[in-house]
DNA sequence: TAAGGGAACTTGTACAAACAAGCGAGCACC
DNA sequence: GGTGCTCGCTTGTTTGTACAAGTTCCCTTA
């Protein structure tokens, strides 16, 4: 069953996305637009506001709203599982296991996940065809076992671990920064001792909000952007600023 | 006039973050919270909403909502003006203009900005006395007169040109990658060449979504990192692939 | 001509009511 | 003991109404 203000989102966004309803117009009323769709005003408003929290329409009180842009965001998933976002875009991808032990949890590691054992995996992606990604992931000692389950080759561990123990990742938190590749890093992206990496830190947590697993993801330079759209309103997206005075 | 629902979002808010409502923990259900503060369910709903977007609850179907984490994530200035990110958090802070200077508009500028002059901003930021952010900034030709009068080593632009032409910075959409240093970067940030530097592409718009800057950013390594947190409703971030195949 | 004052329109906020759909606990049954 | 089912609770969706607040534009007035 699919709500009806998601109908009616889809249809506006189709007519954004097509160019019906170019960047810079103005969307029809509220009204209006109750009228077309035979729908309540309420409706008609938990539909743009679908819209706006994507970054493609702009809204105040008292004028109308305006496009702001064409292109869509995607949801969590293409944030979180990089075989989920490659393939809705429609790259070859793969993924390969390097290392993958048990060890004990560091006290950073059971403050995030819980204590007890944890399980580290080292996990290079690839896009077509060239190495992308270097995944450096811990994993909670409860999915410990079906993470090691799962093929070395596997290409999406979001999905096996849904079929295998119908896990869901839910809620994340993502720390983004500039890091400059070790060896290793260097070795397997394929890149100079040095080169400026893309950092991305999670932490992911099921619907309950217990840790899953934390990650230290690092992409190729020039290989992947993150793009945010925002408005006035709400918007997820924060600077923190590190611990100046720990030296350069 | 603030709204109700907005007080019962702080209200909620400020039990999370003093820790009277723990990580982990269900709030109350809506019933519940619409007969403490004598509101309709509706209204409750909005202001959980709020809290929702922030990334502070989880909400799924059926169960209880549940306290995901207790950091605030602020608004979209915080992102969009460095003076107001690092005033809300009390650090010391300063700006100077390098070099300012105006022409015309390449290709790639005139489709972001519209046709015409732009004026060419080189600014560098400082976070307690350190330098730490460089701004290379492009401004439309309708607000350029009004940044030449700024002074140099104005805190806020943002607020500078609202006070002078009542110029809102409402949207925005920001690029976040990784380069490495060239070497202007590196003699103003004090850093070597080549160090991973945390780029911030970013262009603003008003309104009614006319377009105001155009901006190439760039962070310290180790001063600032981005933040965000996300659930499997909306959220505005994507992963974009840069083009792989023109050679690294 | 320019400033000021509405009036119409549009979005934001709030309330009330009803039904749909998913979750979880407890119960009965095998 | 465990499996499956039902029932109550909780969140999700939709409609309708009313008023508040901000914008836009036109028209009057100085």
């Amino acid at each position: 069953m699919v709500a009806r203000y998601e109908l009616i989102a889809d249809d506006l966004r189709n007519e954004i996305v097509s160019g019906a309803l170019p960047v810079g117009s103005q969307l029809p009323s509220e009204a209006e637009l109750a009228e077309r769709y035979r729908a309540a005003r309420g409706t008609v408003r938990q539909a743009v506001a679908v819209l706006a929290a994507e970054g493609l329409l702009g809204s105040r009180q008292g004028a109308r709203r305006i496009v702001l842009g064409r292109a869509r965001s995607q949801s969590f998933a293409e944030l979180h599982s990089f075989a989920q976002w490659a393939r809705a875009n429609g790259y070859r991808f793969g993924g390969q296991v390097i290392t993958q032990r048990r060890r004990t949890a560091s006290a950073a590691e059971s403050a995030r996940l819980g204590p007890g054992e944890v399980l580290e995996v080292l996990r290079l992606r690839s896009l077509e065809g060239e190495p992308v990604l270097l995944e450096r992931t811990v994993y909670a000692e409860w999915v410990a076992a079906a993470v090691e389950r799962i093929p070395a080759d596997c290409e999406s561990v979001t999905e096996a671990l849904y079929d295998s123990i119908g896990l869901v990742f839910a809620y994340g938190e993502h720390l983004i920064d500039a890091v400059s590749a070790g060896a290793e890093d260097a070795r397997l992206l394929g890149v100079r001792r040095g080169s400026p990496l893309l950092r991305q830190r999670r932490v992911t947590t099921t619907h309950e909000g217990r840790p899953v697993e934390s990650s230290d993801d690092r992409y190729r330079p020039g290989s992947v952007t993150f793009s945010i759209r925002n408005s006035i309103g709400a918007n997820p997206l924060v600077r923190q600023a590190g611990d100046l005075r720990s030296g350069r």
